[in-house]
DNA sequence: ACAGGATCCTGGGGGC
DNA sequence: TGCCCCCAGGATCCTG
């Protein structure tokens, strides 16, 4: 399940292997994605050198050098890779574009076809159309103020995290590692979350995806790199696909239950729910001293 | 307005 | 052994 770990991995390998190179030919599979490639784009794509590759929450973007961008999203299995032609495709390989004098191709796979591949021309303005419906990256977070937009809300802190226009890039893995790290129930309200508690997820996300980048990000079913490598922070998880297991802290039971419509996992011992959410209104006036 | 749920999609695993 | 059913969760759309 790709996550802003994953994906930034994706980033790193490829902006090695594709900056320079050029694009002669693409193939597009007969299976419709779900945001489907259209091979009108293909002689726009034709002939256009790679720039760049970066990364905008869990999106890709590559940049094309007449300043048009190829917008790629790994959705839950989606795999982009740079293979040698000669490699045998894989199944469930959607695009294939070919690279230089053919001898490589860069590939899209994606088994549940959550994922897509969509081509941008140079007019159209992908940072504004990523701005539009992404908050911030976790290290742009402002400490003073990213809790603004959730702190009087009653959504739970694991609905708050999936939110990308809140913070960009956390999925299902990485919320509950965070609030994990932060000592929070995900179970817990916006409203009922303090300053200092609202620092500490900002904290906790920043450190657990920082440590998953180092990792080359979470590889359980699907996700592999650029380069075709597998991550390895699923030997650093500390809730995520534990259930039943000793939490790593206080050695309670790990449990699940089911938030926001996904699985959560968190240790119900040191991820406790606040008490009280807020002091209650027409809270009794306490004697004057005097 | 806001929050939660349904939807899409496939392979793998559990139960019978 | 084989079949059925359910589960996993990204973004997006729908409902209460």
């Amino acid at each position: 399940m790709p996550e802003l770990p994953e994906v930034e991995t994706v980033v790193r390998d490829l902006r090695v292997l594709l900056c320079g190179r050029s694009v002669v030919a693409v193939n597009a599979g007969r299976r419709k994605l779900r945001q489907p490639w259209k091979n009108a784009w293909i002689p726009r794509v034709i002939g256009r050198q790679i720039d760049g590759v970066r990364r905008r929450g869990k999106w890709i973007v590559v940049e094309l050098d007449d300043q048009s961008h190829l917008l790629i999203h790994l959705g839950m299995t989606g795999q982009l890779t740079v293979r040698a032609t000669s490699e045998p495709r894989e199944p469930h390989t959607h695009v294939v574009f070919d690279l230089d004098d053919g001898s490589c191709q860069l590939r899209f796979r994606d088994v549940r076809r959550f994922g897509s591949v969509r081509y941008f021309p140079a007019e159209f303005d992908i940072d504004y159309c990523l701005n539009k419906q992404l908050g911030p990256e976790p290290w742009e977070l402002e400490p003073e103020n990213w809790h603004v937009g959730w702190r009087q809300s009653r959504r739970c802190l694991k609905a708050i995290l999936l939110d990308q226009t809140i913070v960009a890039g956390i999925g299902n893995i990485y919320a509950d590692e965070a609030l994990h790290a932060a000592r929070l129930s995900p179970r817990q309200t916006g409203r009922a979350t303090s300053l200092a508690q609202a620092e500490r997820i900002r904290l906790a996300i920043v450190e657990v995806l920082e440590r998953a980048i180092a990792a080359r990000g979470t590889s359980i079913s699907d996700y592999i790199g650029g380069s075709g490598l597998r991550g390895h922070f699923q030997g650093q998880l500390q809730v995520y696909g534990r259930a039943a297991l000793p939490c790593v802290r206080c050695g309670s039971a790990i449990v699940v239950v089911r938030l926001a419509g996904r699985s959560t996992h968190y240790c119900p011992t040191c991820q406790r729910t606040a008490a009280k959410s807020r002091p209650r209104r027409n809270r009794r006036a306490l004697p004057q001293h005097k």
